[in-house]
DNA sequence: AAATCTATTGACACAAATAGAATAGTATGC
DNA sequence: GCATACTATTCTATTTGTGTCAATAGATTT
C-alpha cells in the first residue's frame, strides 16, 4: 500500500522527508509567485512561508531550484542581500511584469482544478 | 512564457496536445478510483469520462498506463469483456477492496489541498 | 577555533509525462 | 472481398520532474 512514485502522505510526518501526493508540489510554483507578489523574500524565508500553507513536506533544495527556474522563465528577478542580517549572502527573490501575467493564468487554472476536486468530492459522497 | 515542463494550458485546446497545468493529471489517479467505484468501466469509457471532468488534455497513454499500474498495485482488477459489442477485447476494470481504503486517503488529500488552493486564492484577491 | 545556525547551490538516480507508432479486432461502404 | 474508419490497448523513445544528499560558505555562539 505504501506508494513511492506518486506516493500520498502515508504517516503525517511534518518534515520534509514525509511525502506529499503530486498535487501538494504541483501548487509549489503559483505559491511562490502569491508570496512574492505581496512582497520580496529571500528563499530561506519562503521556506517557512509555504510550511505554513500546508505544504510543509517539500524539500528546501526544490523550492530553490523552482525559484531559479523561475528566474530563468522570467517571472521574478532576484539580487544580492545588502544589508544582510545573518548568514551568507541571500538573494531577494522580487515578482516581474511577466510573473504577474503568468500568476493571472494561474489564478484561473487553480480555479478550475478547485472546480474539479469539488466535483470529484462530491461524487464520493453523493 | 509559454512553458514546457510544468506548462498550463495556454490555447484552450480541447485534445490531447494542449497543455495542462500539473494540477490536472494530480488529480488523474483519484478521478479515475470514483469513477471506477461508480461501477466497473473500460479504458476507452474511462477516457470519455474524465474528458467530462475538465481533464480533456490527458493523453491516452496516461491513463491506460496509470490503470496498469494501479492494477498493480493492488488498487484495481481488470477481466477480459466477453460479450465484447464492439472493437478488439477491452479491459474491463472495477475497485478492489483495497482500492476503495486507499481511495478514502485520497479523500483526504483532495480535502487538503481544496482548503490550500483556496487559502492560496484567497491571498491572491485580498 | 570548533561547533552551530543561516542560506544557497550542484549533482545524480530514478520516476513520470508526452507523443507517436504499433497492434488488432470490428463495422461500414463500395 | 477489400479499403477505410473506428474502437481499444500497448510499447517505446525522449524529455522533464522529483527526491535526496553533499558541498559551499558566511555569521554567531561557546
Amino acid at each position: 500500500m505504501p506508494r513511492h512514485g506518486r506516493g500520498w502522505l502515508m504517516g503525517e510526518g511534518s518534515n520534509y522527508g514525509g511525502h506529499h501526493s503530486p498535487l501538494t508540489i504541483s501548487i509549489l510554483e503559483p505559491a511562490l509567485l502569491i508570496l512574492l507578489k505581496e512582497q520580496p523574500r529571500h528563499g530561506y524565508t519562503l521556506l517557512g512561508e509555504i510550511e505554513t500553507l500546508g505544504m510543509s513536506t517539500i524539500h528546501p533544495s526544490v523550492v530553490y531550484r523552482t525559484l531559479r527556474e523561475m528566474e530563468r522563465l522570467g517571472w521574478v528577478q532576484s539580487d544580492w542581500d545588502i544589508d544582510q542580517t545573518q548568514g551568507p549572502p541571500r538573494r531577494i527573490y522580487r515578482l516581474t511584469g511577466q510573473g504577474e501575467e503568468v500568476l493571472q493564468i494561474w489564478r484561473c487554472e487553480l480555479e478550475k482544478n478547485q472546480k474539479m476536486i469539488s466535483d470529484l468530492l462530491k461524487r464520493i459522497n453523493g
